[in-house]
DNA sequence: AAATCGGGGAC
DNA sequence: GTCCCAGATTT
């Protein structure tokens, strides 16, 4: 058996002294707090993650107390931090690990992919982290790391290039000392997201100089190949915001798919037309009697949003729409108890912005 | 294979 | 302004 450096090993040493070892759900490290850790770090950089971690496992500490949550409360603790299906997957996740797995996470990798929100990497994150199982990632930052150490060219988000990269984080495992993965799953992540950074990779100090292809051959800067541009659509909307006699907001709970699913929202209409048809089967009140506030621009990552809202006070709704379960008034300090998109939130905060 | 799904950090 | 972040799911 050899004692060569392998991969895996330089990782381990670096990051014994440069990784990170004080993030919230390494302590301590639970199955459930590794999992939630991971569903919200998904596309969301670990600075953002940190407090929202912090408020989410303080009110559903465990498995049992996220399934026996109501849906509302978790969008609303996940209010603001965006791709809100992993909020519905996590809390279906956790209803199915109270039926089928005793309340517990599932120790058995097929077992976590075929919960909702869970896919190859993540499964991959929990097995290795929470229980020390030998199991690849390969998340943004293990892209790039290989993406460099092999000079892999390519968008990494396509297919091919994806189906090789994963290769290479499988034939990597062998690598690691037996009851280093966990360990090994942390080094992977830090050395992506803090030696071999997006800009300016630290190569001077990287444990890998005298194998990485991409420093070799000068390719650092270009490596990971970017991702291939498009244009961003722009769609414009109205949103109606109204208050009745006591000051309380008009919110409307959006449809089960699409973007904001299941968010509670502003009514929002695509031209005049619509909106004024909607008012006039909806509100008591004079559509005509607006006010004009400053749009609100907001941007997705595959189009941009334009909100035009318009205001009203004083008024409210017809009795033949008032039981209706997707409409309800309601007053500021109920607002920190529902999902409500963040531009939206902010549209509301206790600045509402000037009529012009 | 491509599109969908948020919001913000860092440049 | 740009790109992308501890991706998964749907079409």
């Amino acid at each position: 058996m050899s004692h060569a450096a392998t991969f895996a090993t330089r990782l381990l040493q670096w990051f014994e002294q440069s990784g990170r070892h004080d993030l919230p759900w390494q302590h301590p490290r639970t199955p459930y707090r590794v999992w939630l850790s991971e569903i919200m770090l998904q596309q969301t950089q670990v600075r953002v993650v940190v407090p929202y971690f912090e408020r989410f496992v303080a009110a559903l500490p465990d498995v049992r107390a996220l399934a026996g949550a109501p849906l509302d409360e978790v969008l609303a603790l996940w209010s603001g931090l965006g791709y809100y299906a992993r909020a519905r997957h996590l809390h279906a996740a956790a209803k199915q690990c109270v039926e089928r797995h005793g309340g517990e996470l599932p120790r058995d990798f097929d077992a976590l992919l075929a919960l909702p929100g869970i896919g190859r990497s993540t499964a991959g994150a929990i097995l290795s982290q929470a229980w020390g199982e030998r199991a690849a990632i390969l998340d943004g930052n293990v892209k790039r790391v290989l993406c460099r150490v092999h000079a892999v060219a390519g968008w990494p988000g396509a297919p091919a290039v994806e189906k090789r990269l994963w290769a290479l984080a499988g034939a990597h495992l062998d690598g690691v000392p037996d009851g280093r993965m966990a360990d090994y799953t942390q080094a992977q992540m830090d050395f992506g997201a803090t030696l071999c950074a997006r800009h300016d990779p630290a190569c001077a100090l990287c444990p890998l100089q005298d194998t990485c292809l991409a420093l070799r051959e000068g390719r650092v800067q270009e490596l990971p190949t970017p991702r291939p541009g498009r244009p961003l659509p722009e769609r414009r909307a109205l949103a109606l915001l109204l208050r009745d006699g006591d000051g309380r907001v008009l919110l409307q709970r959006r449809p089960p798919t699409g973007i904001w699913a299941a968010l509670w929202s502003l009514p929002e209409h695509p031209d005049h037309a619509a909106a004024r048809a909607w008012f006039e089967r909806h509100v008591r009140g004079d559509f005509d009697a607006a006010a004009v506030l400053e749009p609100v621009a907001h941007a997705f990552t595959h189009y941009r949003l334009d909100l035009q809202p318009l205001a009203w006070q004083g008024v409210d709704l017809l009795p033949a729409v008032r039981d209706r379960a997707d409409l309800r008034w309601v007053a500021a300090p109920e607002l920190g108890t529902l999902g409500i998109p963040a531009p939206v939130r902010t549209l509301l905060a206790p600045r509402p912005g000037h009529a012009r």
